[in-house]
DNA sequence: CCTAAATTGTTCAATTTTTCACTATTATTT
DNA sequence: AAATAATAGTGAAAAATTGAACAATTTAGG
């Protein structure tokens, strides 16, 4: 039972870390130092020795960490020593390439089943995924344990689903609507917003925002 | 020359915001309050008042902000009043998907060319987007004035590619590879990284984190 | 075996961001 | 015209986050 609250911020760079000591692993690297990590993944030296504080101690001082030791633990805090079977709604062109890219299937999530309202669309596979009409949404989570849901409709359909899973108590959601969405504080939701982060872009470019590295 | 540094939170947040009230502007709704502002894209009243602060002063104490003002302002603010062109480097589903997203259009994007290596994809058009061989890369930015680029190649050749944007002068780049890349301090550099925010998810439910909203 | 070099874990200070509480202003009602 | 209600703008307090400094620990070398 965690008692301490964990910055979001620590959390997302956890799971780069996770990526560069994956890297590293292949490469046949032992150990590394604090140092190594932030310079491989553009931090401070401190703050990766600050976020791993947070769950513990996995290093040796005068010696670095271990390689495959830290990157087990790190999965370990993650929840990523299992595999987690998602849906995604939606099965249009973002939709198609969330259930493509590479980097979920590779770091442990297993996209079950797509979900569209298009009768086009329903009941054909995608690379091996199937496409199921949104009726059989509660059967699949039920009957595939799924916890996470991702959201690839147009962004006002985003509550309506959101809801649906919600009441087919789905754990978690992942948005890339444009849409603020509400659901229960029990349920978990992040948004990606596509547009926001070029919109960042922009006033950075306009308004002559100097990068601090 | 604006002096004060405004934290990216608040630019996000003005992003949703300007979203929020072009829906409210399309209902025909003439004035809004914070507080309505706030309930409406989940934040607090007073860091939407903070938030708009710090470009001046755009309500009417007692009344509320005008709708189609406060709009017209945030848009100047995040340089939306003008379109961008965008070019899209890897024509694979993550890059056509994105070209397809029609949240870029909406908000004054316009990819104006994709580009990939594969002979197969070049020459060919995505939803009237023509897909050209890299060493055109060069030529279409200068021609078209492109400032922003966005990286939808595999991770492993992230790096390369934004050499290749920075060393055609682009001003920013969105990279959607789950890749750490460097750049040069001077060219603007944002991440989306797909897993990550799954996997925050992740941790959110195996350690049992509340929402605090 | 002792000293020096490397590097972690941790404390404390600095900074940044958010929230709260209050003041000022406008519109409305009596 | 005065009183009341609504609500923006703002300064200060609080909270969260980051960064710097340093004590503790380990390894390696003389």
């Amino acid at each position: 039972m965690k008692m301490f609250k964990i910055p979001e911020a620590t959390v997302s760079r956890l799971s780069v870390y996770s990526r560069f000591l994956s890297k590293l692993d292949k490469k046949g690297i032992i150990t590394i130092s604090s140092g190594e990590i932030a310079e491989g993944v553009g931090v401070g030296a401190a703050q990766v020795r600050k976020d791993l504080a947070y769950f513990g101690e996995f290093g040796t001082r005068g010696v670095g960490y271990n390689v495959k030791d830290l990157h087990q633990h790190i999965l370990k805090i993650l929840g990523l020593t299992t595999s987690w079977p998602v849906v995604v709604i939606g099965a249009g062109n973002l939709g198609t390439a969330l259930c493509l890219y590479d980097g979920f299937r590779e770091r442990g999530f297993n996209i079950v089943a797509m979900f569209d309202v298009d009768p086009l669309k329903i009941d054909k596979e995608i690379e091996g995924i199937t496409v199921y009409s949104m009726e059989k949404l509660g059967d699949i989570i039920k009957e595939k344990e799924v916890k996470m849901g991702v959201i690839a409709v147009p962004a006002e359909y985003a509550q309506q689903i959101a809801d649906l899973l919600v009441k087919n108590n789905i754990c978690a959601i992942l948005n890339f609507a444009p849409a603020v969405i509400k659901v229960p504080e029990e349920v978990q939701l992040r948004n990606v917003d596509l547009s926001v982060n070029l919109e960042i872009l922009t006033f950075n470019i306009v308004n002559n925002v100097k990068n601090l590295y």
